[in-house]
DNA sequence: GTGCTAATGCGAACTCATTTGCAATAGAAT
DNA sequence: ATTCTATTGCAAATGAGTTCGCATTAGCAC
């Protein structure tokens, strides 16, 4: 089930933390946790909290600034909602995720007769190029 | 990550629980979901309870007659292992998941150059056959 | 600078799927 | 039928991820 987009809110108030977390999004190039998150924000700002994280996490989603990646039996990471339509990767060794910027397209004629068919998600499992030689 | 196939076990005793489990994903034809067999095996075995389901899951597992579906965001679905490769489309009112004996082939070109691809998981999202005119 | 209150850090609390301890039950070999 | 122990049902316990209460801190409008 994909989240239903919530309306835009309007974020108050600017912060050191929230723009630490906001940057770190922004410039991982893929998908991150909000473990990952915070390790990355804190470099800016050292005594950053996961609570915090979580909480923006959250209200950059409301002010659709990033978007939710969830992938199969694997908790939730955090995207730039810059990136278009794309797909996922995810390193079957150090189970990072990384953006796959093709697609196959065309998938809803794969869909059973009666279904219509949204939208679709595609992961590829293997070695990233870190990775690829252990 | 994919969980590593268990090395087969055998099973010690044929119970009517485990019979009725059993039956009832193979009868599905499509993944359900831990609560889905509970309520379906429950019709031959009226007091089975949850703990017996996961505990044949994990049984059923080991001895590779069911295997695992982690879609994205939910958990885990199990279904027989006759079913060869194929993907999953999951109905975005209903919640279930329906098969899809369809592939779009040749994704190991959409990675990253230095990435190695070695699966993928595909998932259709939308409405199944019966909920499409809710 | 002052005042208002959003935002933070901390730790405790919560959620929900899954697992486990234990006494009772029931396969199946004898 | 007897015995041995795998399996079950129940309820309590787990565990990982996420949220919350509350006192404190810090944006920002004035």
């Amino acid at each position: 089930m994909q989240p239903a987009t919530l309306p835009a809110v309007p974020i108050e108030r600017s912060t050191r933390q929230r723009a630490a977390i906001r940057d770190a999004i922004d410039a991982a190039g893929r998908p991150l946790s909000p473990q990952e998150v915070l390790a990355s924000a804190q470099s800016a700002v050292p005594g950053l909290s996961l609570a915090t994280v979580y909480r923006n996490l959250k209200l950059l989603q409301s002010s659709e600034e990033i978007s939710v990646v969830t992938l199969p039996g694997d908790s939730p990471r955090y995207e730039s909602v810059r990136h278009g339509h794309h797909h996922h990767f995810q390193c079957m060794n150090c189970s990072r995720v990384f953006d796959v910027h093709a697609c196959p397209g065309n998938l809803a004629k794969l869909a059973p007769e009666g279904f219509t068919v949204d939208h679709h998600e595609l992961t590829l499992y293997g070695r990233c190029a870190a990775c690829a030689g252990l």
